[in-house]
DNA sequence: ATGACACATCGACACCTGTCAATACATTCT
DNA sequence: AGAATGTATTGACAGGTGTCGATGTGTCAT
């Protein structure tokens, strides 16, 4: 999984042509959404009580080991969709909003 | 590549919990998406002249092979983000702005 | 210090995905 | 009918991805 971080880069798809650095690029911004613990995750996050959200917390909801729910942290994170902050042993994490929303717009038809 | 059609079914990702069979019906969507061949696919129809592309003349464009091109606009069709219309023997393809809409208000913050 | 706990990393494995050459199918033209 | 053209399908292969058990690392409490 590719954990290149989403850049502020990109006009929407849809809107003009796409290049094919950006096209890859987009992608793989994409493929970050495109796994369904990824985005429970997301979905997690966004609806914590205090808008964060620590780690130890989601192993059981999510129904996978803590390795493979750390990896998938660690990816969101690397993207740029999640904040990470360590207070002690514990990790907690914020939605990014702003990265969001580069995805989201990437999508507005002309 | 799965590719089954993105239905109107899902809320805001990230303004409530996300269920296990949405967050898999939500994936295989953006697991469409995650591609760099088939995004310079779909912005090349957006862009297209008359809002309609034929599936001849991109296989050039893209720089791959003709069953390749013909793979990713199948899998782009089978999800609903374009509509195929074959007229004799071209394929001509337009984009769903519903469908595309579908998955950016999925990235909708609360 | 020692144990317990939270999280990250490593190694390995099964599965999935993008790609192309070869081929098949369908349509149009001569 | 036969040839030419546009597109779809098949089969096969290399590379990528999600998963877990085992282990490592850092932190807190006793």
């Amino acid at each position: 999984m590719d954990v290149r971080v989403i850049e502020a880069c990109c006009d929407p798809v849809l809107t003009e042509p796409l290049g094919v650095a950006e096209a890859d690029e987009l992608a793989s911004a994409f493929k970050v959404l495109a796994d369904p613990v990824r985005l429970r995750l997301l979905s997690l996050v966004a609806n914590a009580p205090d808008g964060e959200l620590c780690a130890c917390d989601v192993v059981d909801t999510i129904g996978r080991s803590q390795p493979t729910v750390s990896h998938h942290l660690s990816i969101l994170a690397g993207a740029g969709l999640l904040q990470r902050e360590q207070r002690g042993k514990w990790a907690y994490f914020r939605v990014d909003p702003a990265t969001v929303g580069v995805l989201r717009d990437a999508l507005l038809i002309s």
